[in-house]
DNA sequence: AATATTAGAGAGTTGTACTATCCAATGCAA
DNA sequence: TTGCATTGGATAGTACAACTCTCTAATATT
């Protein structure tokens, strides 16, 4: 398969491809002479998980990159990788800063929840730019809320990982793919979990 | 308080709040000459809101514009705001086309999920973009998955929708900025549920 | 042999989110 | 009241991301 072949297939302009290639999101193809190379089915399916990945995930194309460089080759445990790879993915979060306590609101949260807090976890700093900004807006997570979302975030993560594969390789990419690929699925199941329960509560009330 | 005092208060540039100013994110000032106008508290917390959604929630400037102008003045009813707010909220999904089944894994998800389908509802278009992303990219999302996100999400509806308040001005509000503001929280929680959930393991099985 | 395609490199384009510069009109201090 | 910094408003400029186009020499196709 030559480039052109495999644009057509992805549903991509060649040039993209090209751009792709070059910020590393695509391994060459194998080369055959000085201007020709062909490519395989490897390079179909890796466009289709970059497309995924900056399209409905919404990453950046060096947000792609960066989590598909640990997938592909996890420098370290699982849980160092995906520590890494969660960094990269957005809401981007504003580093420590000097204070003995850089995430107090994240920090009070996961000790309400009964959970680990270990600030070197790129998640936490997350967790404390996503309370900071609900409160700023005047719209702040109390005790209750934080308990039903909490639970929630337990339930699926108990899913998630009784799925998880046992070797390691697959495990990561598991993780952290599962990670960038299934919230936005969440998301849009909250959201139309609001519309089912609003409905029938409209219903209800008739 | 003069425009320096304001963007002060906000912790930005002067030139940032007169961007926000002709970008319609903030309303004007009274002007008190010429080249004079005050500020008030309603501005600061209008920019504390406006930072929030461009900031951890990732909108756009256009994007949060849209969604503070529903918020303001709600157009319609509030499924009709809560749609077109969901609607402009990331991830963007592609227009239907033309296909008598324009989203077949979203209506097969709501339907096994014994949820309303309504193909209007800017989020069946962002779940379908979701549950394709994830297909394609090699990991799709099987029906014990689904059934398990989609009672964590009802389980978060329900309580959200037990805190509305009654009157419809701030029923919309709430539901618009608790949709987006919420979001990035409960990513937060989910992230370090699995690293809890991780954490839990590997000390069960040493 | 003539024509079309390709890989690879570089420059150009578009859009977003600011950021800086001007200007005339004020406010304020001496 | 006179000098000077500040303000609101408009316009222009910057920086970056994600493509997209152009070019060239080599290669494949007809």
């Amino acid at each position: 398969m030559r480039m052109s072949a495999l644009a057509a297939e992805a549903g991509l302009p060649v040039a993209t491809v090209k751009y792709y290639l070059r910020e590393g999101l695509l391994h060459a193809g194998t080369a055959t002479g000085a201007t020709q190379a062909v490519y395989d089915e490897g390079h179909v399916r890796r466009l289709r998980m970059v497309r995924a990945l900056v399209g409905p995930v919404g990453l950046s194309v060096q947000q792609a990159r960066t989590v598909l460089d640990l997938v592909d080759e996890p420098g370290g445990d699982l849980y160092t990788t995906l520590g890494r790879a969660v960094g990269t993915l957005p809401p981007a979060a504003a580093p420590p800063g000097e204070a003995s306590d850089p995430y107090p609101r994240a920090r009070a949260a996961l000790e309400a929840l009964g959970q680990v807090y270990d600030p070197e976890f790129a998640a936490v700093a997350q967790l404390e730019g996503a309370l900071a900004a609900a409160a700023d807006a005047g719209l702040p997570i109390d005790a209750e809320r934080l308990a039903a979302y909490g639970s929630a975030a337990t339930d699926i993560a108990a899913f998630d990982l009784s799925r998880m594969p046992a070797e390691p390789h697959a495990a990561v990419a598991y993780t952290v793919l599962g990670t960038a690929l299934y919230e936005p699925v969440l998301l849009a199941l909250r959201r139309l979990a609001h519309q089912d329960a609003a409905v029938r509560r409209l219903a209800r009330e008739e």
